[in-house]
RNA sequence: GCGCCUGUAGCUCAGUUGGAUAGAGCACCCGCCUUCUAAGCGGGAUGUCCCGUGUUCGAAUCACGGCGGGCGCACCA
C-alpha cells in the first residue's frame, strides 16, 4: 500500500465513525509544502453537501483521525486537512522501499493484455521529426505499462502496403540505380519515391503507377518481389532507428499481414447490415445506433444522418486503410486476447478512430480501445509537417546533430573522458535528450521544430537527470568497502533528506496515474524534481564524510536514488551512464 | 458550414482533473569549487492565466458566447 492509499484508508475509517455511515475521500499530495505532505478536502466537500460548517466538521473528522506512527493533521484555510508525516515515518517507508524490487510500484495492470500501436511509418518514405513523437511516447507506454504488471504487446503496424507502391514499383523499374540501393538502400529508395512524386503532374506516369498497384494488388509475381524487396530494406533501415533509439516491438504486422481478411471483413459487415452501399462504395454509415446520435463526429445534427461514413470498400473494388485496421482489430482482439488496444497516433487521425471504434463495437469486437493523440511538430511556417514536402529535417539527422552536441559538451565539461568511453556517453546524453525533450511535454500540444529546443544539454533536461545519477555513482565509487543498503537504518534529520525521501516514496503513487490519462510527462516531471531534490540533498548533505549511523543512512537513500531514478529514466526509454 | 485540439512570465512549457499567495527551465542579476563530478547548489526580478458572462464557499481548470493558432470532414494512409 502506499503511503496516499494508506492515508486515505484511514481518513475513510475517520470519515465512516463521524458520519455513522461508510465514507471516502481522496488524499492528495499537498499543492504547496508550506501545506504539509498531503491534504484532502474531503471536508469541505461533505459540509457543502450537508450545509454544514466545513471548519467544524474537520476538526470533527480530526477527532477521529487514527494517525499513529504516520503523520499528524492539522485544519487549515477554508477546511483542508493537511497531513504532515512524520520523518519516522518516512524513514521506516524508504527502508522497506529498499527492499522491494519493483520501488513501491503496485501491479495495477496484473492479469490483462493490451496492445501498444505505435510509430508505424510507411515504408519507403523517409522517417522525418514528425515521427518521433508517436515513436517515443508510444515505446514510453509500453514500457510503463509492462512495468505495471500489463501483458504488453508492442506492434508496429507499418504502412507496408496501399497506393504508394504504384509509385514506388514504377520508380523502381524506371530509376532505380543498382548500385546506389546496394550502398545505401534507403536513400535510394526514397530518391526513387520522390522523383515519381515530383512526376505526378503527367497522367502517362499516374497511369503507369495505378497499374503496377493493379498488379501488384492481382499477384504479379514480378512486382511482388520488388515489394518485397522494399519492404526488406526499408526494415532493415528501420530496425537501425529503432536499434539506435532503443525502442523494441514485439510484432510488425503492417496493413499487409491482414490482405487476405479484408474481403471477409467487408462480407461480414454487409452481412449484419453494418455497411451498406453508397455511390458504389461500401460504407459504415452509424445511424440505427440510438446512444450516438448526439456524438457530433458521427452523426449529421439536421436529419439525424450521418455525413461521415467510414469506406471500407472503393467503387472501384480496392479496400483501404479503414478495412485493414478494422482485420487488425479483429486480429488483436480474436488470436491476441487483447483486453485494451492503445493507439499513439497524431491528432488529424481522430475522426478515423472515432468511426474505428464505433464500427468496431457494433461488429461486436469489445475491448477498451484507445487513440493516444499528440499534438503536431509544426514547420517553421506553423504548419503541419509533411511527408511530401520533402524538405524536412530527418530523423536521423536530429539524432546525429544531437549526440555531436553531447560530445561537444563532454569534451568541454569533462575532457578526462575520452575515446570509445565517450563515443557511448554522447550516445546516451544525446538520444536520452532528444527523448526527454519530447516526454516532458504535454502530449497534446503542437509545437514548432527548433533545434535548440530539441537539443537543449542545460535546464530540465534529460543531462541533468543523468547527471545526477552520476553523482550518485561517483559517491560509490569512492566507498572502501562493499555496502548493503538492504540492512541499513534510516535516519532523516536535515531538510533536504526528509525532501528527498518524501519524493521516493512517491513513485508508486505516481506511475499508476500516469496511464489514466496516458502522460508520460507526469514521470518525466516526477523523475526532475527527484534530481532536483538529490541535487540539493548532495550538496546540503555529505555523505562519506557523516558519522555513522548517519553514514549509512545516508548511503542507503542515495543507493534508492539511483534505483529510483534509473528506473524512472528506463521507463522514459532513457538511459544512464556510470559518468558523463 | 460542422467538429476536434490549443491559448499561462520576454521565450519554451508545467499546473496532480474545482482548492490555499499560479509554478519550472531558458535568458538576466548576486553569491558558492584546497570537502562525495559546478552539466551543479543557494538567492533575486518577472503575470490582464486570450476576452466577456455565468455556475459556487472557491475557477487557469467547469458551462455558454466571442477572438487568435493548428487540424479534420467520401473512396490516400
Amino acid at each position: 500500500m502506499t503511503l496516499l492509499q494508506e492515508l486515505e484508508s484511514r481518513l475513510a475509517a475517520a470519515l465512516t465513525a463521524t458520519l455513522g455511515e461508510p465514507a471516502t475521500a481522496a488524499v492528495t499530495a499537498a499543492a504547496d509544502l508550506r501545506f504539509g505532505d498531503y491534504q484532502s478536502n474531503a471536508a469541505m466537500v461533505l459540509a457543502k453537501q450537508r450545509k454544514t460548517n466545513p471548519r467544524a466538521l474537520a476538526q470533527e473528522i480530526i477527532d477521529h483521525l487514527d494517525l499513529t506512527d504516520l503523520a499528524t493533521a492539522d485544519i487549515a484555510g477554508p477546511g483542508f486537512i493537511n497531513f504532515r508525516i512524520l520523518p519516522s515515518a518516512y524513514a521506516a517507508r524508504t527502508a522497506s522501499l529498499i527492499r522491494d524490487e519493483r520501488l513501491g510500484v503496485p501491479a495495477t495492470g496484473a492479469g490483462k493484455t493490451v496492445v501498444i500501436d505505435f510509430s508505424a511509418p510507411n515504408v519507403a518514405k523517409p522517417m522525418h521529426v514528425g515521427h518521433i513523437r508517436g515513436t517515443i511516447i508510444g515505446d514510453s507506454l509500453a514500457r510503463i505499462a509492462r512495468f505495471l504488471g500489463f501483458k504488453v504487446i508492442a506492434d508496429n503496424h507499418i504502412g507496408d502496403w496501399g497506393t504508394q507502391f504504384g509509385m514506388i514499383i514504377y520508380g523502381w523499374n524506371q530509376f532505380l540505380d543498382e548500385a546506389a540501393l546496394t550502398a545505401d538502400p534507403i536513400t535510394e529508395l526514397v530518391r526513387v519515391y520522390r522523383k515519381v512524386t515530383s512526376m505526378k503532374e503527367d497522367p502517362g506516369v499516374l497511369d503507369a503507377c495505378k497499374a503496377e498497384l493493379v498488379k501488384l494488388q492481382a499477384g504479379d509475381p514480378e512486382n511482388l518481389a520488388i515489394w518485397q524487396k522494399c519492404i526488406d530494406v526499408s526494415k532493415a533501415g528501420l530496425q537501425k532507428i529503432y536499434d539506435r533509439l532503443d525502442v523494441r516491438f514485439d510484432h510488425w504486422h503492417g496493413e499487409s499481414f491482414y490482405n487476405d481478411r479484408l474481403a471477409g471483413v467487408v462480407e461480414e459487415f454487409i452481412e449484419k447490415g453494418i455497411a451498406r452501399e453508397s455511390n458504389g462504395a461500401i460504407c459504415v454509415f452509424s445511424d440505427g445506433t440510438k446512444p450516438k446520435e448526439d456524438d457530433p463526429f458521427l452523426v449529421h445534427k439536421e436529419d439525424g444522418w450521418t455525413d461521415n461514413p467510414a469506406i471500407i470498400r472503393k467503387a472501384d473494388g480496392g479496400y483501404l486503410y479503414a478495412t485493414s485496421d478494422l482485420a487488425t482489430i479483429q486480429f488483436r482482439i480474436d488470436e491476441w486476447k487483447a483486453d485494451h488496444v492503445w493507439y499513439v497516433v497524431g491528432v488529424p487521425q481522430q475522426l478515423h478512430f472515432r468511426q474505428l471504434f464505433d464500427a468496431a463495437a457494433r461488429w461486436g469486437k469489445t475491448g477498451d480501445f484507445q487513440h493516444i493523440q499528440f499534438g503536431s511538430i509544426l514547420g517553421d511556417d506553423r504548419k503541419l509537417m509533411r511527408t511530401r514536402s520533402g524538405e524536412n529535417v530527418g530523423l536521423v539527422e536530429v539524432l546525429e546533430e544531437a549526440v555531436e552536441r553531447a560530445a561537444k559538451a563532454i569534451a568541454e565539461k569533462n575532457p578526462e573522458l575520452q575515446g570509445e568511453e565517450a563515443v557511448k556517453i554522447s550516445e546516451i546524453v544525446g538520444i536520452g535528450a532528444v527523448k526527454f525533450a519530447e516526454l516532458s511535454q504535454g502530449r497534446l500540444t503542437d509545437y514548432v521544430f527548433s533545434w535548440d529546443r530539441m537539443l537543449a544539454l542545460q535546464g530540465d533536461t534529460a543531462p541533468y537527470l543523468q547527471y545526477s545519477h552520476v553523482r550518485i555513482r561517483s559517491i560509490f565509487r569512492k566507498l572502501d568497502a562493499p555496502f548493503d543498503a538492504t540492512t541499513a537504518e534510516i535516519h532523516l534529520k536535515e531538510p533536504a533528506e526528509i525532501h528527498l525521501a518524501r519524493l521516493l516514496v512517491r513513485f508508486g503513487e505516481v506511475l499508476p496515474t500516469i496511464l489514466e490519462d496516458f502522460r508520460p510527462n507526469l514521470l518525466a516531471n516526477y523523475v526532475l524534481e527527484l534530481a532536483r531534490a538529490f541535487h540539493s540533498y548532495f550538496e546540503a548533505c555529505p555523505v562519506l564524510k557523516a558519522d555513522e549511523p548517519i553514514r549509512s543512512s545516508r548511503l542507503a537513500l542515495c543507493e534508492l536514488t539511483s534505483r529510483t531514478l534509473k528506473q524512472g529514466l528506463y521507463l522514459l526509454g532513457i538511459e544512464v551512464p556510470e559518468r558523463m
